[in-house]
DNA sequence: CATTATAGTTAGGTCGTACTAACTTGTCAA
DNA sequence: TTGACAAGTTAGTACGACCTAACTATAATG
């Protein structure tokens, strides 16, 4: 079945982690979101068996093409989300933080506008 | 503790039916929002609990005043989110499902920023 | 090599929120 | 008055997602 929120923070997190570090262990996703090693070892457990991610001999992780595809979704949604609500005039903690949790639960026709809409007026 | 997505939900749908109609009982919410008589009992007994819902000896579901207030705000937030999409291009029923979701996750600040942009645009 | 630190796993618990099955209560009509 | 239906409650279950405690495995260091 589709991904809840935390599937997909665990994703996206994976995905940023792996562009900043060659390596992404479980313990880094964990920091990352503050929280607990036998919380990420279960989602990541979960997330290998939906083929979203995999797990080298080393315990490094690294997104699959699946996964990868599924996570630049959902950071794309959390920069423009961002910079909407920045454009708005939000602080950008504020900003930040609204778009960390609407990039879950907003559709694609509506993210589509926006991000349209975003586009068109320019402002980036 | 702060309510969440659906404490939030059984207020808002309890505040719109009480607009439409003169009584509102449990088995209504229920209908309303898909959910089973047991899990309506539940949830009005903590929102009683936490005295934001009253039930009178009839079984009829009124808000308080401070459950009036929640709920008034949730549905604000549900009509400018639906408004903006629509606005936007989204059609009217991805808009109101999206802004039934994320009227739940935006933060005051964001929303407000949104509000006033609706407002100075016009656009209403 | 043995010790220690770091990372990961297992086992079991909690919380929120939904469900079904079955029971109770209340109302209304024959 | 009784029988039936509608509404609500109780009891027990499931599931997602977090937690702590304790264990294991691996790697680095004296």
């Amino acid at each position: 079945m589709a991904l809840q929120e935390s599937g997909e923070m665990y994703l996206e997190t994976i995905y940023v982690l792996s562009q900043k570090t060659s390596e992404v262990r479980a313990i880094d996703v964990g920091k990352e979101l503050g929280y607990s090693k036998p919380s990420v070892s279960r989602a990541v457990g979960l997330l290998k068996s939906e083929g979203l991610i995999k797990v080298d001999d080393k315990k490094n992780l690294t997104l699959t093409e699946a996964g990868r595809i599924l996570a630049s979704r959902i950071y794309e949604r959390h920069t423009v989300l961002s910079k909407m609500f920045i454009n708005l005039g939000v602080d950008e903690e504020t900003a930040t933080e609204d778009a960390c949790r609407i990039e879950h639960y907003i559709s694609d026709k509506s993210f589509n506008a926006i991000k349209r809409y975003m586009e068109d007026c320019g402002s980036n």
